[in-house]
DNA sequence: CAATAGTTTCAAAATTTCCTGAAAGTAAAT
DNA sequence: ATTTACTTTCAGGAAATTTTGAAACTATTG
């Protein structure tokens, strides 16, 4: 396989990926983009490889940027931007980490504290309230595991915790 | 809050929350409200409950019990089906993982190993394979933590790993 | 300060995903 | 063998999401 197949085929896949997880296909793609890159590239080259817009291009840009993924870069001499992608996979998977967490489990976590609350003498309320319970416990514990996971360093994920479990 | 707000409130959530996972919304609400049912309900049940058409009832009841969330109840003397869900959250979770890794995690890391296969000597070229290593090694490894966390049962994963890894 | 070289925003269009409902399918009961 | 009581399928419509592109904005340069 050459150069030009591969890098299609890894900039379609990491689309497919990221879109089956709720990631905008265009933003991994971006992201795939960067990552494979030597050097950062500017708006325009991601522009021109992917066929896309200004607007989206900026757009998933700024999201990238925004997750910890991707930074800007000012080259001398030059007026635009260039763009750079974290290329270290346990980085890259912290901060995604960092960001779901924020932004999806906490919320939830914060629900469920809310819904433990509900009232009600039925065999319905019951069940809501040890089911909501059940819930929160498992997701609390998840929510622990995963700060511990994201404190952990690099080294000591890849060595001892992968040796511990298996 | 009482029950029927509590109700409304986690059915809404929990579709949100799969939303944002890439897990069709109605296919999460209508795992929530069999959740928190506390006794297997019918497809009317869950038609109403969620005003949804039959066919997206039947559509996303199918795909539940295909990630083996929920499963076909027959009630002696009734002619029509009910279902019940999985109310143990450690196999909830086991099962989502083996789905995800089973669809998802797996095809990619077959993708990249054809990947690494990529020829040329241009610094792009060396640059993508670089990177494609380092990212089928990574997924490699959370492929066979993902592996080992499913062998393992609930004891041992609340109790043992939650406490070594605080 | 006008021109130039870029970046950002966002309403409308395009695309993708999801949902409906009616028709076809299945199987138990009569 | 027909009726009854369901379940399943899927084409077309509805809704949600994504993308475009042009106008507005910002900042550097001459």
């Amino acid at each position: 396989m050459n150069l030009s197949e591969g890098k299609d085929k890894f900039l379609q896949s990491w689309g497919a990926y990221g879109s089956s997880w709720g990631v905008n296909r265009t933003m991994a793609q971006i992201h795939a983009l960067l990552m494979i890159a030597p050097q950062a590239l500017s708006a325009d080259d991601i522009m021109e490889e992917l066929k896309i817009s200004r607007g989206n291009a900026n757009m998933n840009l700024r999201a990238l940027i925004d997750w910890g993924l991707v930074s800007k870069e000012l080259k001398a001499g030059e007026r635009k931007e260039f763009f750079v992608a974290e290329k270290d996979m346990w980085k890259v998977v912290k901060n995604i980490i960092i960001q779901r967490k924020k932004k999806e489990l906490e919320p939830m976590l914060k629900v469920l504290d809310e819904l433990s609350s509900v009232e009600g003498d039925t065999p319905e309320a019951a069940e809501f309230v040890r089911m909501i319970k059940e819930i929160k416990l498992f997701s609390g514990k998840a929510d622990s595991t995963l700060d511990t996971l994201v404190k952990a360093d690099s080294n000591w994920f890849i060595g001892t915790f992968m040796k511990m479990i298996r």
